[in-house]
DNA sequence: TGATTTCACGAAAACGATTAAGTACAGAGA
DNA sequence: TCTCTGTACTTAATCGTTTTCGTGAAATCA
C-alpha cells in the first residue's frame, strides 16, 4: 500500500546499470542497447515507476504545465460560462498534447501576495492563457510583457497571440437580421466596457446606420454582462420610454432571461409585442420558449485554437507566427424575433 | 525583459553569505540574525527572487498542489453547473490556503496513457479531489486506495473523507413539499445510475410511502443528468400514459427545460395542468416563469468544506478525522407546482 | 579565569532526473 | 599487428532548494 516511491535509482539496481542508462532507456536514446532497453522498460513497469515532474521540470526547465488566468468583473470564476466552454476546449486539447493545466490565483484569494507573473514563475509554467481578465490591471500587463509565451482570448495585446470571437461580424450579422425582419426601434442593453463590448458596440452602430437607421440614445443602456437583475432594470427603463422600442438586444443569453421577466411581468409577449436577441448561443438560448434568436459563438474552437496556437509558441518560441486569429460565431434565428408587417 | 531567473545563489553572492543563509532568512529560521534577515530579504526583493516550486517539491516532497478529478457521464468537464459552482468554491480555499489546482487528465485526452493514480505520482500532488466520476473505474478505485490524501464529493468511498449534498433530505423536502401541495401522481425521470440518483431515488419513494402514496412503475423514467432532449422525451412519455401525472420531478433544473418544452408544447401549461419541479438550485431556476422550485444545493459549502478537509488531511496524516460530511439544501418554493383543491 | 552555553552562520549532502563527456570493448580496415 | 570506428555503457556535474551538522565567536556562568 503505502509504498515509498520508486526512482530510476532503484531501477537501476534493480538492472544493474547506472541511472544515466535507465533514464536513457526510458527517454529511448540510441546510444542504448536494444535488448537492454526492454529489460530496463520492463523493471521499470513491474516496479511501477513513475517519473517525477519535479526533478524533471528542475533539470529541463520544462514544466509541461500551462497556467490559465481568468478574472472576470464579477469574479464568477469557473462558474461564467461562455468561459467554461472555453477553457474546457482549451484544456482538452492541451491535455491531448500532454499538458497540464493549472490556475493562477486570481482575486484576493492568494495568501503568499504574489503578481500573476510571480506565480506563473513560481510554477514555471511552460505559457500561459489569459481570458476576460480586467486588462487594465497592471499585473496582467506585467505578465503580459513577459517573457513567458502567452496567448490571449478576447483581447488584443501588444504583439502577442490573441484568438478572439468575431463580435464585429457577430453583431452585424444579428443586427442586419433584426433590421431584416422590419424592425427599426432596436435597444441595446450593452455590457460593460471591454474590447469585447467596444466591438459589438461599434458594430451595432456602424450596421444601423448602414440601414439608414437611428436610434435615441436612450436605447443603449448598460447592464453587466450575466446580470439577470441589472438586464431587468434596464429592460423597465426601456419600455418605460414613451417611444419604447420593439426590439431589445442583451449582453448574452443568460442576461436576457432578465429582460424576459421584465417583458412578461407587464404582461407583454415575446415576440409579439416586444422581440428580444441575445448573445453567446449557449445551450440555454435553444431551450427556453420562445427559442432565442442569437449569435453562437464558437467557443470550442476558439479553446482549441488558443492552446494549439499557445503549444506552438511553447515549442518554437521564435519561429511561431504572432497573429491574431478571429473565429467566426453564426446566427441561430430562434422565434423571439417577430416579422414586422 | 528576458532576465535569467534569479535563484538563492544569486542572493547567496550579492549579499557575501552562503546560500544556506539565504534560504533560511527567506523562511524565516531562528538562527539567523535580525539585520542580516532583513538585509537579505531586500536584495532578494530588489533582484526580483521567485523561489523554484520544482525545486522546493524535490526537496520537501511538497507540491502545494492539489489534483482535481472530474470526469462526469456526459464528459461535459467544466461546462458542468453544477460541478463547477464546487470547484470554484473549492479552488478558492484551496488558494486561500496556498494551494494551487491542476486537472488529472480525464476521459481519453491523456497522451502518454497514463492512470489517474500515476498522474497525481508524477506530479506529487499533496491531495486529490473526486467528484461525479464513474466510480466503478477500476483506475479510480487505485487512485482512492493509494496513500495519497483524498476527498470525495458526492460519493462515499471506502474509509475515505466524503462530502456529499444531502440528497436524502432534499429529496424529501422536496417530496413532501409536492404531496402537501396535494399531489398524488407524481412522477420522476430519474438520472442514471450513481449514488447520487440512488438517495434521491431512495428518499423519494419512501416519502411517498409515508405519505399513503403509491405510484405505478411508468411513473419513474430514466433520463441522464441535464439531458435536456432525453427529459423531454421521457415527458412525453409520461404525458402520454392513460393516466398521466400532475406533477413531474426532473434530475435537475436544467433537464427540466427540456419537459417544460414538451409540456409547453402539447399546449399544456404551467403549472395549472402540469406542475414541474428540479433539482440544483442553479440561478436559472429562479429566472424562469414561472420560477421552479426546487432544491438549493449548497455548492459553495461543498466545495469549501471539500478543500478545509482536505487540506486538513494533507497537514495531518494521521489525526485527522475520517468522516462523511452531509451538506444540507434548501427547498425553494417557486410557482411551478399549482395547489391542488 | 576557565568552562559552557548561546548565537549566527557555513559546508555539504540530498531530492530525482538529464546529459555532456569519457571509457571499454568488439570488429573493420590497412 | 596496429589503428580506427562504432556501440554500449558509466561517471559526474548540474538544476534550486532544504536541512543536518559543524564551527567559531561572543556571552554567560561558576
Amino acid at each position: 500500500m503505502a509504498k515509498r516511491k520508486v526512482s530510476l535509482k532503484d531501477i537501476s539496481i534493480a538492472c544493474g546499470v547506472s541511472v544515466a542508462t535507465v533514464s536513457k532507456a526510458l527517454n529511448d536514446h540510441h546510444d542504448i542497447g536494444q535488448e537492454t532497453k526492454e529489460h530496463i522498460r520492463h523493471v521499470a513497469e513491474s516496479l511501477g515507476y513513475r517519473p517525477n515532474a519535479a526533478a524533471q521540470a528542475l533539470k529541463t526547465n520544462r514544466t509541461n504545465n500551462i497556467g490559465v488566468l481568468f478574472v472576470d468583473e464579477a469574479n464568477s470564476g469557473l462558474t461564467h460560462d461562455y468561459f467554461n466552454h472555453v477553457l474546457n476546449s482549451f484544456k482538452n486539447t492541451a491535455e491531448e498534447n500532454g499538458f497540464d493545466i493549472t490556475f493562477i490565483n486570481g482575486g484576493k484569494a492568494r495568501i503568499n501576495n504574489m503578481s500573476y507573473l510571480s506565480h506563473a514563475i513560481y510554477r514555471g509554467f511552460d505559457g500561459v492563457v489569459i481570458a476576460c481578465v480586467d486588462f487594465f490591471d497592471p499585473e496582467v500587463d506585467e505578465l503580459v510583457k513577459s517573457s513567458i509565451p502567452v496567448v490571449t482570448i478576447d483581447h488584443i495585446f501588444y504583439n502577442r497571440i490573441a484568438v478572439i470571437s468575431d463580435n464585429v461580424n457577430g453583431m452585424r450579422e444579428l443586427t442586419e437580421y433584426v433590421c431584416n425582419q422590419g424592425h427599426r426601434k432596436i435597444a441595446y442593453v450593452r455590457g460593460v466596457e471591454s474590447s469585447v463590448t467596444q466591438s459589438r458596440l461599434a458594430s451595432f452602430y456602424k450596421t444601423l446606420q448602414e440601414h439608414g437607421i437611428d436610434i435615441p440614445d436612450e436605447y443603449v443602456v448598460i447592464a453587466p454582462y450575466r446580470d439577470t437583475d441589472a438586464a431587468y432594470e434596464a429592460t423597465n427603463k426601456l419600455l418605460d420610454l414613451q417611444d419604447p422600442p420593439t426590439c431589445i438586444f442583451y449582453p448574452d443569453d443568460f442576461a436576457a432571461l432578465g429582460g424576459i421577466n421584465a417583458i412578461r411581468e407587464r404582461g407583454l409577449k415575446i415576440p409579439d409585442d416586444v422581440s428580444v436577441v441575445g448573445y453567446d448561443g449557449l445551450e440555454i438560448s435553444s431551450r427556453l420558449t420562445p427559442k432565442m434568436t442569437t449569435i453562437v459563438q464558437d467557443s470550442e474552437k476558439i479553446g482549441t485554437i488558443a492552446a494549439t496556437k499557445l503549444i506552438d509558441l511553447i515549442n518554437n518560441p521564435k519561429g511561431t507566427l504572432i497573429e491574431q486569429i478571429v473565429v467566426k460565431g453564426k446566427l441561430e434565428p430562434g422565434a423571439s424575433v417577430k416579422k414586422l408587417n
